[in-house]
DNA sequence: TATTGTTATACTCTATAACTATA
DNA sequence: TATAGTTATAGAGTATAACAATA
């Protein structure tokens, strides 16, 4: 439990310690909103990127990510033996791999997205629909 | 180059997204900054910690940082070796060690703080004072 | 020759359990 | 018996290099 006053201010007021913190605390209430799912915070954005068909290339999903396409491998890996995705050579280039989603996989992205929704909100709960906004607005305006 | 709009956007927009790349920038950025001084973003809040004269033990350190009591005594092995910090039995209870920085860390710390300050300017550097303010605000409010 | 997916490998970070010395 | 520091070990997560198939 950190402290806002004290001798140890001066720490716990870092921007790196409150996004550490910020992202911990995230991270719990994802892996308990998306456990009866049967997904990890970390696979959930891998579903709803190929949900939107964006990337034509797992190498493509795995920048858009920020991760390593060896990474991305391993998730596939699992989220296939889980039936959730399907893997196929890319006709036209077949180098490549067509990701898409199995009827499974767009059952629980969708309702894995409300609990990963509702995680947020409670995440956000201590701050007024304004100021919740304003954070994600910031936020965007740093990564952008 | 995570965009806002298109496809992507349903990914790029989560918190968790955003928490993480936010993050990932600011740890380049004080990966920069610190490299200088000999230590990592890691390192700069143990001996912010240290300085505060608030942990009584590695232990309270190590959880007030969120990390293991284990993790704390490879910590402050790298510190000291740097001649950083110095380890001593405490004389009222011998199982504790008492931390404290040498006149090194002392110099270390004060200038490292201010190359880390600045690393944090930059990342913000998209913000408007009041919106960097704001976003610290609600970190902490999130955080507490 | 370059690129995609893959595999093998290693490296970092962290957590768990067991040991020691003190209390 | 409980606690602080330490050590050894193992488990994630991730990155690097090399390989096969294809362009």
């Amino acid at each position: 439990m950190p402290n806002e006053q004290g001798p140890g201010a001066a720490v716990s007021g870092r921007l790196g310690y409150l996004l550490k913190h910020t992202g911990m605390r995230l991270q719990e209430l994802s892996d308990q909103a998306l456990a009866p799912f049967g997904i990890t915070p970390h696979e959930l954005p891998v579903l709803i990127l190929i949900a939107s068909h964006a990337p034509a290339s797992q190498q493509q999903a795995a920048q858009r990510l920020g991760i390593d396409r060896t990474s991305m491998v391993a998730l596939l890996d699992t989220l296939e033996a889980k039936g959730l995705v399907v893997r196929q050579p890319d006709t036209a280039d077949r180098r490549r791999n067509v990701v898409e989603l199995t009827d499974t996989g767009q059952d629980v992205l969708r309702r894995a997205t409300l609990a990963s929704d509702a995680a947020e909100r409670e995440l956000l709960g201590p701050l007024s629909e304004e100021d919740a906004q304003h954070l994600r607005d910031a936020l965007r305006a740093i990564v952008a």
